[in-house]
DNA sequence: ATTAATCACACTACCAGTAG
DNA sequence: CTACTGGTAGTGTGATTAAT
């Protein structure tokens, strides 16, 4: 028998968050394997709360963005727009028992949840007047002023279609609205546009996506929670070059015009982020983001493009590391022994070496019973590797190749540069 | 083989209960 | 009091089956 005992922060317990698979899904089978896997200490799980999350969504390389973003500033969007005088930010009004007063709506326009007028702009005209009926929770007076920015409760997958709308008029809006209002504040216009512009860039899903408890586990909507502890550069902090280009980005909202690669550069640069991490970002939103587009894109086949790029990817990470000790690196695709087979195979080698000609096949049948989404084998004498890929996008984005050159050089560099040196 | 009809599932909005 | 959780009804959509 065991004792029970209390944990120590370096105790770990091993998290598996399997990926879909349909076609073991379909035999009842699933797929778990050492990459699926990820060791996590208390210590780190009660200090980083989203670490979960954020490991059961991205990659490694996730969490240190993840937890680079914040750096730029001192406080969340949260912090600022309830303590700056003159903000007020909450949920909408809910209806429920209509047992409160709500008299003091009157007179603004009312925003339905299903509102599709326009996808970023509140257009005044194409709303009806507020009728007051009583409401369970009013909420207080001062959310529902002008200059207002709404982020919807759910959003679609399609940004295209607006994540947040902005309004230029008084508004009562449900709980399907988590509103931020500027009405008292000297700079209260550009506040309004910079969030509207915030949220619409690639940054705020992907942090929701890395942190949230609602957004991609339990439904594909948003706490106001998601909202507020997004990280917030103040205005007073920004350059003149930020500030211009969060203008010409607002308007190219309002035109319904959106430009989102030079939205999302905006963003990545007022959060200081780099160009690799961008890429992390992309690829991590586009093969698991909760939608359907997505999670279609994340089993798809590799196209002889993308594995190309991968492949020229993976060749210059390992070189970048290898060729400080003088080594070369190529990296080839190698055909597949049998084309039944679900993975696609990469030779790495060292200093022109000749690659193994032919894999294998016994070692196959072992892995496709291991179930392995990554099969790693290596020459007998050779300074060469082989590695099989699952053919589904989700394993060959960028960001998937710098993993697994980090991962070759961590396991598998040393032998490589002591074998290329014989 | 193509189109129409049906079914099953997914998603959204809304309501209500609860913890703190 | 606020925000989160959980349940549900209504609606939209995609997949499958039936009919042409």
């Amino acid at each position: 028998f065991a004792d029970n005992r209390v944990p120590s922060d370096e105790d770990q317990f091993v998290l598996v968050s399997p990926d879909e698979e349909p076609l073991l899904s379909d035999k009842g089978r699933m797929r778990i394997d050492a990459y699926d896997a990820a060791p996590i200490s208390l210590g780190l799980a009660a200090e980083q709360r989203a670490a979960i999350k954020t490991l059961y969504r991205g990659s490694a390389l996730d969490m240190a963005i993840v937890e680079r973003i914040p750096s730029k500033t001192d406080r969340t969007l949260g912090d600022y727009w309830k303590h700056e005088p003159g903000l007020h930010c909450g949920q909408g009004y809910q209806v429920a028992t209509r047992s409160k007063d709500d008299s003091f709506l009157q007179g603004k326009r009312a925003l339905r949840a299903n509102y599709s007028e326009h996808p970023f702009l509140v257009l005044e005209d194409a709303l009806d007047p507020y009728r007051p009926q009583g409401l369970h929770r009013p909420r207080s007076p001062e959310i529902y002023q002008a200059p207002l920015v709404l982020v919807r409760e759910g959003s679609k997958a399609d940004r295209g279609e607006g994540r947040a709308l902005f309004s230029d008029c008084d508004l009562a809006y449900s709980e399907s609205y988590y509103g931020f209002s500027a009405a008292n504040h000297p700079n209260g216009q550009f506040l309004c546009r910079y969030l509207l512009v915030l949220i619409h860039g690639k940054v705020f899903e992907y942090l929701s996506l890395m942190t949230s408890a609602k957004f991609g586990v339990e439904r594909e909507s948003l706490q106001l929670r998601d909202v507020e502890s997004l990280p917030f550069v103040p205005p007073g902090k920004l350059g003149k070059d930020h500030r211009a280009a969060i203008k010409a980005c607002f308007a190219k909202l309002i035109a319904n015009q959106p430009d989102w690669t030079e939205l999302d550069r905006t963003v990545a640069q007022i959060y200081g982020l780099s160009e690799r991490d961008q890429q992390t970002i992309a690829d991590t939103l586009s093969t698991r983001a909760p939608f359907a587009a997505a999670k279609k894109r994340a089993i798809k086949s590799v196209t002889l493009k993308e594995a190309e790029l991968f492949r020229a990817r993976l060749e210059t990470e390992l070189a970048n590391v290898l060729s400080a000790s003088g080594h070369r690196v190529q990296v080839s695709m190698t055909n597949s022994p049998d084309r039944h087979l679900p993975w696609r195979f990469l030779s790495i080698a060292l200093n022109d070496r000749p690659t193994p000609p032919e894999l294998p096949a016994r070692w196959i049948e072992q892995a496709d019973d291991l179930a392995a989404s990554r099969i790693t084998l290596i020459d007998a004498h050779e300074p060469c590797l082989t590695v099989g890929l699952l053919d589904r996008y989700r394993y060959w984005t960028p960001t998937q190749a710098r993993l697994l050159a980090s991962d070759l050089l961590w396991e598998h560099g040393a032998m490589l540069e002591e074998r290329a040196r014989r």
